[in-house]
RNA sequence: UCCUCAGUAGCUCAAUGGCAGAGCAUUCGGCUGUUAACCGAAGGGUUGUAGGUUCGAGUCCUACCUGAGGAGCCA
């Protein structure tokens, strides 16, 4: 993906050398260029100098000798501290001791601002803390590790879109403003709207049936709040999910949508973000498994599984049939398999109260988690929804939810209901997937947990 | 919310209850191919906060604050 500069050039040129980025300078090889950016790190030695610059698509070293530029250009580089930001002009030469390829031979610098010595840039080379760095998140999205990061999440986001939007799906996007709970209030992040409380919403997933049955094929794709006090790698209070939702499907149709679609992004992943994924020192081998078909796991055989691995000691807890798998147990199930794999059918008393009962036997619910490899634990959460309007009415007294506020979901049923089904897609932790990464804090530009708001 | 661990220089970390220390960063000096460069020198401290024990507390005790890891819940 070469983003060829559509970058506006007021003021912002020391010579007429065309203006380059990084990811791509190959193609000046030879010839003079402009850099726009910032100053990565410098090093010396006696009379050369070894800037590094960066500018947002990548880092290359430069090189200037004190004979081969004037004195103030040389002056000006050897003063010049950490990110601060400069216009620099030079040749293009391939050097094979170069970690991109190329090196630039300075001709001319521009200082757009210095960073002062008495007040350094706080983010060095070095090592620092998880709490320094995401006190200063808003400067540490400089680092290749993190922009890196960034560019595979767009990338994520682009292809999951795109998949959708290429196979006859209609974007709708639910309110974000939402008068109800979805299931309970009490990780619903309430608002003050005109005097009456509204929440900010946890799932689009009533809203989609709705448009579903006007559309046929839908999704949403936006933030979405959980105000759960939790406290792991695996949690934001604010998060991304894409949710497709279709008309007429069941959920052996909706395990086949889950699997072509991940398998899609990873896919794009690898073909567009190849160097990112270097970058990371993500292990490429992984991702390239991941293809259809993934493997289908009852939630029973899941749970026998689980069983057998207590009794070989690798678990700590004995799993209670009729739980919800906890989080070593998902762990340890998805590190079981080379790709993503589904667990179906869960029991129905588990999960929630939209859930369409297994017709063979309504003690299981029509729903699948997605469990990514390598430990990363459920990626996606899906199910085919009640479609009979007495079942759901009777579940949502059963589960003692305000019908008034039910009301228009009812009429979902009461007028052409029809068997759907459709998932949600957390994009954070797909990112940690898929960049291999400790702690969705990295996954997302500004991360919202418990206890941190700032920047 | 619960359990565990941590808080010392700008950063990452040392210091048996007995003189507050190193590496990096910063400043100055040296080096014509450095790759988180290297070599030499300098500056830099209310040891998270408040109490307590002690001749003496960074170290032990109590409370609180902040952060991290995990659990539960979830995507």
């Amino acid at each position: 993906m070469p983003e060829e500069s559509a970058a506006p050039t007021t003021g912002t040129s020391t010579t007429s050398a065309p203006v380059a980025t990084i990811a791509t300078i190959g193609q000046y090889e030879g010839r003079s260029v402009t850099l726009r950016g910032w100053l990565y790190n410098s090093r010396e030695s006696g009379k050369l100098l070894f800037p590094i610059f960066r500018d947002g698509t990548g880092t290359i070293q430069g090189v200037a000798h004190v004979k081969s530029v004037a004195p103030r250009v040389f002056e000006d580089l050897k003063n010049l501290t950490q990110e601060s930001s400069v216009i620099v002009a030079g040749k293009v030469r391939a050097d094979k001791r170069a970690p991109g390829g190329y090196e630039l031979d300075v001709e001319d610098v521009a200082v757009v601002q210095r960073v002062p010595e008495s007040d350094p840039y706080p983010i060095t080379p070095k090592e620092h803390g998880v709490d320094f760095l995401m006190e200063r998140r808003h400067l540490w999205v400089r680092s290749p590790r993190q922009s890196a990061i960034l560019r595979i999440r767009a990338e994520i986001m682009r292809a999951a879109a795109e998949f959708f939007d290429s196979n006859g799906f209609i974007r709708t996007d639910p309110p974000i403003l939402t008068p109800a709970a979805c299931e309970g209030t009490s990780t619903l992040f309430p608002v003050d709207y005109f005097g009456d409380p509204a929440y900010l919403t946890q799932s689009g997933q009533l809203y989609i049936e709705s448009t579903a049955l006007a559309l046929g094929k839908v999704y949403s794709f936006g933030p979405t709040f959980r105000a759960e006090k939790s406290k792991t790698r695996r949690h934001l209070t604010e998060f991304w999910m894409i949710e497709p939702e279709v008309a007429y499907c069941d959920l052996d149709g909706l395990m086949e949508l889950a699997e072509n679609h991940l398998s899609h992004i990873v896919q794009s992943v690898l073909r567009n973000r190849a160097a990112e994924l270097e970058t990371i020192g993500r292990d490429k081998s992984k991702l390239e498994t991941i293809k259809p078909p993934f493997p289908r796991l009852r939630y029973d055989e899941a749970v026998e599984r689980l069983n057998e691995a207590h009794k070989r000691g690798e678990l700590e807890q004995p799993f209670e049939y009729g739980n919800d798998f906890g989080s070593p147990d998902e762990t340890w199930l998805s590190a079981q398999y080379d790709r993503p794999v589904m667990v179906h059918r869960y029991p129905a008393e588990v999960k929630a109260f939209y859930m369409e009962p297994d017709p063979a036997d309504p003690r299981w619910a029509l729903c699948v988690d997605v469990l990514a490899p390598e430990g990363y634990g459920e990626i996606v959460g899906g199910s085919q929804r009640v479609s009979s309007f007495e079942l759901l009415s009777r579940r949502i007294e059963q589960h003692h939810l305000p019908m008034e506020a039910f009301q228009w979901y009812l009429d979902l049923r009461r007028y052409g209901s029809v068997p759907h089904a459709g998932y949600g897609m957390g994009i954070e932790r797909a990112v940690a997937w898929i960049c291999g990464l400790e702690h969705v804090r990295e996954t997302i530009p500004f991360a919202r947990m418990l206890h941190r708001m700032y920047p």
